[in-house]
DNA sequence: ATTTTATATTCAATTTAGTGAATATTCTCA
DNA sequence: TGAGAATATTCACTAAATTGAATATAAAAT
């Protein structure tokens, strides 16, 4: 149900075409909606559609000279008070669902280097994951109090990456002895 | 896909009832595999059905006096080789998908007492998610250097909770101050 | 001139996940 | 004795996610 309101969230302040979405919906794009929730452009697509008509969302036709034509979605009020209504829903904490710990937890039915290569493999990706996530907070959230409302939110989503990455490496770095 | 193999791995030494296998992917039992994924009971018997007819699986009707009879599933020789081979197969990290840093994203749009309230509660819920863990951890894996191999594992996952866990309550703790 | 890449979107088919309702047995507690 | 809780499982329906294929325009590269 959630990336009924995951679009609305990203298109608030900022209309976008599908195709702008679907990027938008990739974890290495900054100010992305992409840290937290990821959809494929098939996904989007269709989701916009019903939204359009259920009236949550708007579409507008835009003519291009350079590129194909395209439709420029915006949430409706009635996609805000959804939103916004949604938003005040109790939610549960997401529970973990990994493939990684699912491997790890029947891990002595394998060779322990098909393990330790998997998380090297897998520190190496949070490690550079982490690498972008401290780059945008350098390049646009230099000085968090000074953010605009909307910024800080957002700012905080940031947040979540960075220790959602940290906790990862530390972890890596806890267990890889034990493995050795 | 891999609600088949984390059954398959929970069953590996441990073959279970429909039943008793409900309980242990549910997140709170210990050593159990609800660290890591979860399902409901619905979603589980028709997975050991389904594994049953590809002979991944095999059950054993058990008679019980004091309760109803119930079937009893264990690996067979072809589970456990699909099992190795899927766990050598690579794995993308698992994105983010957290529906609390949606609402987040455009917290803007509703009172800050709405949000903080909800930090509260999420801080609330992770740390006694984490008092569950540590309590497991001191109860059974004193001394992480004498496990047994398949402990070994199940205490890596035990760890990836762990820190699952402090990496939210200190996100909490850095952004809630953000917040007021 | 042709291929490739980027932009922009749709449709269909399948698989996987999630929810609600129902059934049956036995134990416990009031 | 009757209600409720725990054990044990199945069926049906709906929603969501995944995958593959297809179409079209225009720029850039070979």
């Amino acid at each position: 149900m959630s990336l009924t309101y995951a679009i609305l969230s990203a298109l608030v302040g900022a209309p976008s075409s599908g195709y702008d979405l679907a990027k938008r919906f990739n974890p290495s794009v900054e100010g992305s909606v992409g840290f937290f929730w990821n959809a494929s452009f098939q996904q989007i697509y269709r989701e916009l559609n019903r939204l359009e008509e259920k009236e949550w969302l708007q579409a507008k036709s835009v003519q291009q000279e350079n590129r194909p034509d395209k439709r420029i979605y915006s949430i409706t009020p009635v996609g805000e008070q959804q939103l916004c209504q949604w938003i005040s829903e109790l939610e549960e904490m997401t529970p973990i669902k990994d493939e990684l710990l699912v491997k790890l937890f029947v891990g002595h039915l394998v060779p322990r280097q098909t393990l330790l290569s998997k998380l090297e493999n897998h520190r190496q990706q949070h490690q550079q994951r982490l690498a972008i996530y401290q780059q945008i907070k350098h390049q646009y959230f230099q000085e968090p109090q000074v953010l605009s409302e909307a910024l800080k939110f957002q700012y905080m989503t940031l947040l979540r990456g960075i220790h959602h990455e940290t906790g990862w490496l530390s972890w890596c770095d806890e267990i890889m002895p034990l493995l050795k």
